[in-house]
DNA sequence: CTCACAGGTGAAACGTATTTTCGACGCAGG
DNA sequence: CCTGCGTCGAAAATACGTTTCACCTGTGAG
């Protein structure tokens, strides 16, 4: 396409299509069509309203459909597209896009209420993934560096490992030894309370012992915790309550965070999104120092299970 | 296995990409592209990592010039455009173009690098609680509302549910059965693939079957649903690949998110929390449409467990 | 080692949307 | 009524997007 030096010279107004007079403008476009209004012909002035009315709508439309739409024709509608300052209609649908992706993201209202029997599930959704991100931040906020740091170096060096979890937080305590195990480290995770004490009371110095509770009142968590502290390992308390009996026999205590609970949501579920952040930053944080080893056990585990999946497709 | 669907006559087979699978998202491309770059070919990856990586920038370029900025063919370009949802290029262009707004008013640098191995505990924290707030809202954005609320019909009005996870997504499972014992329906979880299938033969109309599997490939997973399927059973899968094998027998997807994966970082760990967000919407949803049964029910368990803790408080 | 096959890929044909051209029409002033 | 000026839309011209199809590459079987 060469230069348009064809272009009307009587109209100084239209000049607005010169090499590049101004960068088309991604979400002002209310404005310039308000000033630029009064200078135009009437069909271009239906053109910009019905554009600057519903800038979605509008953008869905092909030069055809928007120009039938506001009784002109295809020239017109590109003629008012210059105006507004675009090389030429597609732009300015580009520009339509834009702004509508704008003001419907714009008008995102904030959903903080509790969920209730009566939400549709679009707000079920929303509200859910809004309270689990706000846990996450709250619990990165309050984590504490220092005891995480802790933790990470016994970990990491542990001869051994266990990690009590019952209930909701059992899946956490799992989710814990499976990573670790992965990564070479010897990690067990306890369900059975029994079992648990049976266990701990083997551990030893250089030992590591985890527990996992929201509440921090978790008997048949705390007892083995307490008998692997007795026994000299060092142990470690996840819990949402600093307060909490279980961080009386830890020497190092992560603290998760909660988020409201009501009554479809119970206080278990928000916690364990905060026990699982948590969890995963011990993980990092231990295969960062046992890179050495961490690597090539992760690439291990992950080779033995490739033939677990059915072969074709990419 | 035997072809026995004729019972029900009007079920399709692997058709999880329908004629309109979804209609093409606003802001949610980043995350739609993360979970289809696995399943496309070389050639599609680089447009759609393109893409991705400056939607301003592509939302300008036309489809040669898009397909000779990636060293590919329009047709190529075509292809991917389609994969991620849009009827065209074009479509594809405009959503670009509201993402580029979006993203220019949004202004927020974010903290998206990858978690490397010299990063100090703090980085490591921010990042991980970064990127699983990403997957949220990913996971949030993608979800399909109609599969999830005929999902949650089902269950609500199954006579007994089953569901199916191996290795991470195991937890998952055990997560949803524990949930939905709690309001009082007949779930369980199987861990044990023989057990799975031996389970699932049971089932027959009316009943639930949910496989959870990120890969959609695990084939200890796809066999119980698979049998479950033949049985009679509604099924239902939750994977991040929505063209993985277990849709194949699988009534309703559920589609998690995959963020970006690095070595220290496999994917296992932020499909958990896309898993556990589907997880919890679909307990919510259950819950609401039981709430006769299932509040007593809840309140019930959490008295049983009262004892459990120790009694003085702070 | 060769062959046949499946699937990915791009060149080019094809159809559609956009842009430009050009003449018809309306209107004001001679 | 004619003339000049400007708006407007039909249709030609073009750019763009889409589809087709043949080639090419890698793969598995003989």
């Amino acid at each position: 396409m060469k230069e348009n030096f064809a272009r009307r010279p009587g109209r100084g107004r239209a000049v607005a299509v010169a090499p590049r007079p101004a960068p088309p403008e991604p979400g002002a476009l209310a404005a310039k069509v308000r000033t630029m209004v009064p200078s135009m012909t009437r069909s271009m002035q239906r053109v910009a309203e019905t554009v600057a009315g519903d800038p979605a709508g509008c953008a869905a439309l092909t030069v055809t459909a928007l120009a039938e739409r506001t009784g002109t024709s295809e020239a017109t509608v590109v003629r008012t597209a210059r105006l507004l300052g675009y090389p030429g209609y597609r732009d300015l649908r580009l520009a339509l896009a834009g702004l509508a992706a704008q003001q419907a993201s714009g008008a995102a209202p904030a959903v903080t209420a509790d969920i209730s029997v009566d939400d549709p599930l679009s707000e079920v959704v929303a509200k859910l993934a809004h309270d689990e991100q706000q846990t996450l931040s709250d619990t990165a906020g309050a984590l504490d560096l220092a005891q995480l740091e802790a933790t990470v170096d016994a970990l990491a060096e542990a001869r051994r490992i266990d990690v009590y979890g019952v209930g909701a937080s059992s899946l956490v305590a799992q989710d814990l030894a499976q990573k670790l195990l992965r990564i070479g480290l010897i990690a067990h995770a306890h369900t059975d309370p029994h079992l648990a004490v049976t266990n701990a009371v083997q551990l030893r110095g250089g030992d590591v012992a985890v527990a996992i509770t929201h509440s921090g009142r978790t008997v048949d968590v705390i007892e083995p915790l307490q008998a692997a502290f007795d026994h000299g390992a060092t142990t470690v308390a996840i819990t949402g309550r600093p307060d909490g009996e279980v961080t009386q026999y830890a020497d190092h205590v992560l603290t998760t965070s909660t988020a409201r609970e009501s009554e479809l949501r119970p206080a278990a579920m928000s916690s364990r999104t905060s026990q699982l952040l948590v969890i995963d930053c011990l993980f990092i944080g231990v295969a960062q120092r046992t890179y050495e080893t961490a690597a090539p056990a992760l690439h291990a585990s992950y080779e033995a299970l490739a033939h677990r999946h059915t072969p074709r497709e990419r």
